[in-house]
DNA sequence: TTTTTTCTCCCCTTTTTCGGGGATTTTTAC
DNA sequence: GTAAAAATCCCCGAAAAAGGGGAGAAAAAA
């Protein structure tokens, strides 16, 4: 029985790399390598796979949105994410989205066959560093969900403007613009500005 | 004449697409890989080399800095920076730093040709994402130097604590902390704490 | 249509920051 | 050993933010 897999990635170098790290697996084949999102979903209508090797960062349409959609066409096929970071949020969401695994983009090749075996035989893998930042970094408090207007006052407010000049931005009263900059301390849980924005900035809210 | 080259990534994987990639090019022979800095240097005092083909991100040296250490051991050689980020600081400083180009992992197989032949003939390489970024992106304020008593101060604020606060945490009148704090604005070059903290998160300083 | 959320505005007081200085003592570097 | 840089502390006043409320209108959701 031989695992077909699809390589989904933009760059043709790790493309290449993965295609020469799996040519000694014989119970592996490459059935396709394709360089974006698009171009996935309409390789695996017409081809049958059971593994796809998806890069997180693509051109159009980010690895984890492409996972959930993929998961959602083909629920029979499983997805391995990859990527070059072991950032928490990558792999939580990624798993979120039905993916059976993720290696770093550094796997030895036993380690890649090995994962790529064991999610086809339907296990999860995820490999000892990945598992290991899992364990490792305590869950973050979750980001709160901020309002339009908010997300507006947070990204001014850390552009340093103060509620003054703001709301001269906003056509509204500076009272409004303190309510805001009130609610988004309360929010985040943090006891001024500094440490607001730091969170903001850390978080790509900004 | 053959174009001798040295890989140095940390991913086998990159590896074995780069080599993959140049198979075709009977100019250019991969005299060697490794994956750490270290070995680099090591294989280079016993292999002749033409152009070092280096990626940023290594385990032990950054990419920057090891392309610096090359260029002083072994200045005939050339220096091709490789990695996946377009990052403007990256760039600038890979170049500061001695290399003659820099391409983004996402090449093609005859951008890649041709980048390294245009290095070993001692011309400048660099790919047209690259190019664009470099122009298009005004010059960033460069981050000022920092003394490790304003480094510790701002570490501080931008976790919320208050003057005051920071003062009693490191035994020193308040007034000395917010001496410290105006001098980091100055520095920084921006209105107020909120900004402050803006570039200092973005900037990986705290 | 009703309920809930968001957006808006207001009060008061206290704390903190900011914008200008200036000055002394340690370190560090030459 | 001396000069430069860093760290320390001080003054004043004005501006801004924070803490802790309340409350009405508008928009979105149920």
């Amino acid at each position: 029985m031989v695992t077909r897999i699809l390589i989904v990635d933009d760059h043709p170098m790790v493309i290449e790399g993965i295609k020469a790290l799996l040519q000694q697996a014989e119970e592996i084949t490459v059935a396709g390598t394709v360089t974006d999102a698009f171009t996935a979903l309409t390789f695996l209508k017409s081809n049958e796979v059971d593994v796809v090797l998806l890069d997180i960062n693509l051109p159009d349409l980010s690895g984890i949105e492409l996972c959930g959609k993929l998961k959602r066409e083909f629920p029979r096929l499983k997805v391995l994410g990859m990527s070059t970071f072991k950032e928490r949020s990558y792999i939580t969401r990624m798993i979120e989205q039905g993916a059976s695994g993720y290696v770093l983009k550094n796997v030895s090749r036993e380690e890649l066959i090995q994962a790529i075996g064991q999610v086809c035989a339907g296990q999860m893998y995820l490999d000892a560093e990945v598992s290991q930042v899992l364990v490792a970094s305590p869950l973050p408090r979750p980001i709160p969900i901020l309002t339009s207007r908010e997300k507006e006052v947070l990204a001014w407010i850390a552009e340093g403007w103060t509620n003054n000049q703001i709301a001269d931005k906003l056509f509204v009263s500076p009272l409004t613009v303190d309510s805001h900059r009130k609610n988004l301390l309360a929010k985040f849980g943090v006891k001024n500005t500094a440490a607001l924005v730091k969170i903001a900035v850390q978080n790509q809210l900004v």
